[in-house]
DNA sequence: AATGAATGAGTATTCATTCAT
DNA sequence: GATGAATGAATACTCATTCAT
């Protein structure tokens, strides 16, 4: 596809497209939303989602991107305030579960990705760098004697998957009230184990 | 559906469907794989699917179960080896990660149902079930002063999510022979957080 | 098919199999019913149906040519008693009507076959019989003075359409004790039309 | 299914579906004509078909109804003018035969309907409808004297049913040459019978 | 920019029939 | 005689994508 000159009505209808379709991947999955189920919730003739991208293919690695950048950024801006590692590590948390509270759709997006072979490549590579820049933070904490000694990566992708489940587990059954009891028990899960202290 | 009456020849084939198609589901996802596929891979016609199944979805539906239920049993063996609740827990984590271990394409088809409509009440059962009973050892261990006080089903899910992830990224990874390490990771992380001994 | 020699045993199965058959067609329709709904109904392999009937086709147009020849015979024997060409008429519709109501299944499938290109050919004929034998009593009713002037022919299709179709009515809607004035209403239908005497 | 807009030519094509549907309908019945036969003697894609009609069913249901609603209107028009309720019958009867003589594949359409236990309602809708009327012109002319004492729903089923048989059989055997003569043989046959007036 | 029309390969499923045991 | 297993062509329907206007 060449590359289009939108003007200012097509920028706005762009971004229209990748509303709603962030909307009905998360409500249907990414197979089960058809391109025209996207053009019918806009109102428009199937032309429009052709003339602005490429692929439905190419629209859902578009949203992934955009999603998991956003993601990216909420973290590091949360990470900035903290200067020790385990308050970052904290901070990084607290973030991520608020970024998916505020932004439901994301998870499903990112959940839809790591099922199709086409996106995985795409999702793993912003797991790599999340858990990259936690297992620096746990780098330093280790250094700095605060945190146990392990491999930091797997580490990282434990923080990972529990905050990830935790979310998925709160979307799905809370309205929203919780969320800080929530965050809470993320940091402690991850920070401190089950264990009592020794 | 009739209820068919096999031969011993029927069960076998009915098992070389179940087993192939498992492979396939696993590679290809399950919208990814045909029926076709399915049949071409025995060198069978269609009607033989059709034969022995329902549909496509009672096949998979079945795989799931199954493998759930296999699941179920692993931790259940384990766990009746250790008395003290928080060593049941650490058994439960080993034999999962052990069982995902051994019968990789399970852990597959439990993301790729996680995924489908159809599918996920299944995937939310066992999970349910899985976490109720780490959730009754976490109370126990409360009780007895070895577990810090917190949402026991929230610690639950902590877990469950941590090992997903770890085994995922494990399975992807590695050749199979570091995986005494990352059990043992997993329990460290599980129980004692990431924090240096206080 | 080579002609089997049947056992006892044998003609019997035979025969079970027309009877489910001829249910389940009236039932279900033709294509509605598959040769392993009969074989199902009947708790037998499929084997079975192949070893009396060369085809589902064959099977259904010999139920057919027995139930006309049926119907047939139980109209020339009411037939035989009256000597007034009208009378046998009378008591042709009569017998047709008394036939239909104790033979239910025969009606549907007269009416099935005669959707099906392969057996209308079996209908028609069926039913030019009926219709050439009707004429002859016209006829003769005709040249008695018995009968007004037309074309015998026509008017035998008009009284086996009537027929048919006051059948039809009546097995939808009673419950088989109005049987008697059904048979006059048609008697008097088909000898006196609407008008009243004049 | 989405009410789509039509252009002119979406109408064209949309009539030109249902026009060769409703042939081959009527040449081959319902299951024996498939989607695919539709849209190859239209020389165009499957799509077409489904950008048109929800379903094969519901575009037998729609070339259905089409036809019995103008069916009807036809023998409405008839009947207006005439104000005797016999002649309104006469009328009607006429209308009928001509109706089903100059929209030949309406009547393979309905008998092909009636097999098909998807479409039964509707047919029996329709007929219930004809019945209706021309029993109230019946017991009106019950009312008048003119017609004989008699169940006015039973007569009008006799009347439909002759004159479906008159108008099947005269469609197969002739070539339209002889169609006043059924018109007259058929009124006949309904309003006096086939006895010689007494 | 946008629309409705058209494409056509692909999917799950059915079923009459045949076959090995 | 009889069974369960196997075949495979056929069917309705879907949907990402392209095209004419």
């Amino acid at each position: 596809m060449k590359e289009r000159k939108l003007t200012k009505r097509g920028t706005k209808r762009r971004e229209q497209v990748l509303e709603v379709a962030a909307r009905l991947f998360a409500e249907q999955s990414y197979h089960g939303t058809t391109v025209g189920d996207v053009c019918d919730a806009l109102g428009v003739g199937k032309g429009v989602f052709y003339w602005y991208f490429e692929s439905k293919e190419a629209l859902f690695s578009e949203l992934l991107e955009g999603s998991l950048l956003q993601l990216r950024r909420s973290q590091e801006e949360a990470i900035t305030l903290a200067r020790d590692p385990v308050a970052r590590i904290e901070q990084g948390i607290r973030a991520s579960i608020k970024f998916f509270d505020d932004n439901p759709e994301v998870l499903s997006l990112i959940r839809i990705a790591g099922r199709y072979e086409e996106f995985q490549t795409l999702v793993q590579r912003g797991q790599h760098i999340v858990v990259a820049d936690t297992a620096g933070h746990i780098k330093e904490g280790m250094a700095a004697g605060l945190i146990r000694p392990g491999d930091p990566e797997l580490m990282g992708h434990g923080i990972l998957g529990a905050i990830f489940h935790f979310v998925e587990v709160y979307m799905d059954s809370t309205n929203g009230n919780d969320r800080p009891q929530l965050a809470d028990e993320a940091v402690t899960f991850c920070l401190r184990g089950l264990l009592e202290v020794r």
